[in-house]
DNA sequence: TATTGTTATACTCTATAACTATA
DNA sequence: TATAGTTATAGAGTATAACAATA
């Protein structure tokens, strides 16, 4: 259950590692949690990902939701035909277009996203509810300098030389 | 590439979600990142650990590397077998015990790790470095929160109470 | 000719169950 | 009889390439 690097060894006093090291034992423990979660609900990661996206975006045809899942559109046929049984997804004819399908929730894929939704609120509220005014805001701040960081070029440009200091 | 539940789409007001999402927002960016340097390496997510436990454990059976990444001895094999054309692991016949593996690092197996673990750090100086020390208490403090929050009993006590509410 | 979704094929990670060899 | 690792089988997520139907 535990796929961390460190799963409680000796500590290594490297300059920034423990903030990075408390970032992959709080991914690991979010992960499994909601993988748990979802199994109980019939889901997989994968597949409560489309019902949200079909929550939030409302009915497309699968070419939209395969961008918009990030993944190639073959993989949308195969999340689609695993979701079918248990009745989440409609899937009828696109009415203007005959070579396209538009797909969309259910009663109860609409039911399920909503309990989806109510779970994340549920669960943002027991991790953060009572944590201090001061410390949500540096850890609000941290987040958001890590996003930039990763989304920055300056990134790009790091892991390429990390890659060519090594070939 | 973007697998996250709220792709820049309308903020939700919800009680708590803003955390929630910056944590679920760096969770992706990170997978991707590192996923995707592990592939210059040529290497998985599940191989990188197997090199990484071995470096932090030394030589094992492959019943203990299993126990280490929490994964069944099935796939301990598959994952050796990936990493054998590489000739980043050596296997060899257990000296005291017949039925069993040991499994080491080869040279070029532990220079791979060490790589690995310069990465790592390089990682956590680029993102943390010029983190202003009242951000990171912060950060810190609303981590361990979040790691104590998940591993407490009452969080197994909520996930079920939402298991039953819906069944 | 370009686009939509499919069939075909393949790779990775994961699991359980049955079996072999060794303790 | 119990343990270590394998073969056999299966499921989930992912990808590309080739192809049919439709624009």
């Amino acid at each position: 259950m535990n796929h961390i690097h460190d799963p409680g060894g000796p500590p290594d006093p490297q300059v920034g590692a423990e903030p990075l090291g408390r970032l992959f034992a709080v991914t690991v423990l979010m992960a499994d949690a909601m993988e748990h979660d979802l199994a109980e609900r019939g889901l997989t990661r994968a597949r409560a990902t489309v019902l949200s996206v079909l929550h939030a975006g409302g009915p497309m045809k699968q070419r939209d939701l395969a961008a918009a899942l990030g993944v190639s559109p073959r993989n949308v046929t195969g999340l689609l035909e695993a979701l079918a049984p248990s009745g989440l997804v409609d899937r009828v004819p696109h009415p203007d277009d005959g070579r396209a399908t538009l797909v969309s929730l259910s009663e109860r894929g609409r039911r399920m996203a909503q309990r989806l939704d109510a779970d994340r609120r549920e669960l943002a509220r027991f991790l953060f509810d009572d944590v201090p005014e001061a410390e949500l805001a540096g850890y609000l701040a941290t987040m958001d300098r890590i996003v930039a960081r990763l989304q920055s070029p300056v990134f790009g440009e790091l892991r390429r030389a990390a890659g060519e200091r090594w070939d």
